[in-house]
DNA sequence: GTCTATAAAAAGATAGAC
DNA sequence: GTCTATCTTTTTATAGAC
């Protein structure tokens, strides 16, 4: 639900290649979706492609750009706050999983192009917010709201929980982004504190300070 | 760790195939990997390939089955089986990352071509063991051992736990697969459980009946 | 900004010698 | 069972007209 090409037609070719290339990409990956398949999606020849991105390459690399360069800067900023790190975490979480399902991009493929040596110039983005999600798993364990958990393995779980929650969701109404991102947030913090009764209190204190 | 082609010198080619195959679709994903690297790891012309394998789809064809044919059939029977939901969701858990983990090949590719329609006839399989998965998940909330929680939901973020560790980790021995799949499937149970102070309980009786 | 035509490279796969 | 040589198709990308 929430995707499946709609009316596009008022857009920009430049967006909808964005837009069909984002779903082409989820369902077959990357290397396994062609420009001509990219192009017949938009509706235009497959040379048309390249007056509005120099390679096919680009396209992804703008797709990535769009799903990590806001997520590193809130995560970064997350981990180096004061205040609960529980509470950092699960504010990060939901920030993070209701701007991924609210965005108009599936942006499931860019995970599946972590490891890919044609995107190392991204590896850099991925291993910024991994670590900054594990700065404040590290945190909250340290101090006493979290269970003894190795940090590493914790952050790559919740990734990759995010990761399938964005592969069947996108271009989702606010409302119900945000309804996903609680939904996934409490999950990973239910499995990560000591004592899961802290979960309300916590969700009430992130939803305080939230507005910006 | 414990990936990274060791000696394979004394496997049989088509041995070998599967298992550089499995290492270079897990980095760059199927599409992205074309079968004169496959040959360039294995040692040999690309041509020879063909000898082994009718097609490089079936190399993908034999990593799957090997993924989901032994599972699926568990999943299956612990979904049909009486006792308690969650030691039968935790039991089915542990024995199935362990199996992912402890496998000569590195599986994650699979998740990632899940929807791909180059590989439809493998699409039953994964909505087996979804639907084994979920209903065991069903029957949890039903009995009253986990929260109120959308079980579809949960299924898919236990799906793709799996696949993030699983495309960290291949080859391990068996007792370090073993320390994964508890840490994995105690994370999951954690976060479902009404009551998380069950969970050694759980723990203990999945590891009773477990010998076979 | 989109088109047709086409170049240039890379892909999967086959034939047949050894 | 592996090799060299090669075919066929598909791919990304460019040139230049409109």
């Amino acid at each position: 639900m929430g995707t499946a090409s709609p009316d596009l037609t008022d857009l920009s070719t430049r967006e909808r290649i964005l837009r069909e290339a984002s779903l082409l990409f989820a369902t077959k990956g990357y290397h396994g979706t062609s420009t001509r398949e990219i192009a017949a999606a938009v509706g235009v020849q497959q040379p048309s492609l390249f007056h509005h991105f120099e390679s096919k390459d680009a396209i992804m690399s703008e797709l990535i750009a769009f799903d990590l360069d806001e997520p590193v800067a809130i995560a970064e900023r997350e981990a180096a706050a004061d205040g609960s790190p529980a509470v950092r975490l699960y504010r990060y979480l939901v920030w993070d999983i209701g701007f991924l399902c609210s965005s108009p991009y599936n942006l499931s493929s860019i995970e599946t192009v972590r490891t890919d040596p044609a995107f190392a110039s991204a590896g850099e983005r991925f291993k910024r917010i991994a670590a900054a999600r594990e700065t404040m798993i590290t945190q909250a364990v340290a101090a006493g709201e979290f269970i003894e958990i190795d940090p590493t393995f914790a952050q790559q779980a919740i990734l990759w929980m995010i990761t399938g929650t964005v592969t069947e969701v996108s271009g989702e109404t606010d409302d119900r982004a945000r309804e996903i991102a609680h939904q996934l947030a409490s999950f990973a913090l239910r499995a990560l504190l000591k004592d899961p009764s802290q979960l309300e209190e916590i969700q009430a204190i992130a939803s305080t300070n939230n507005q910006e």
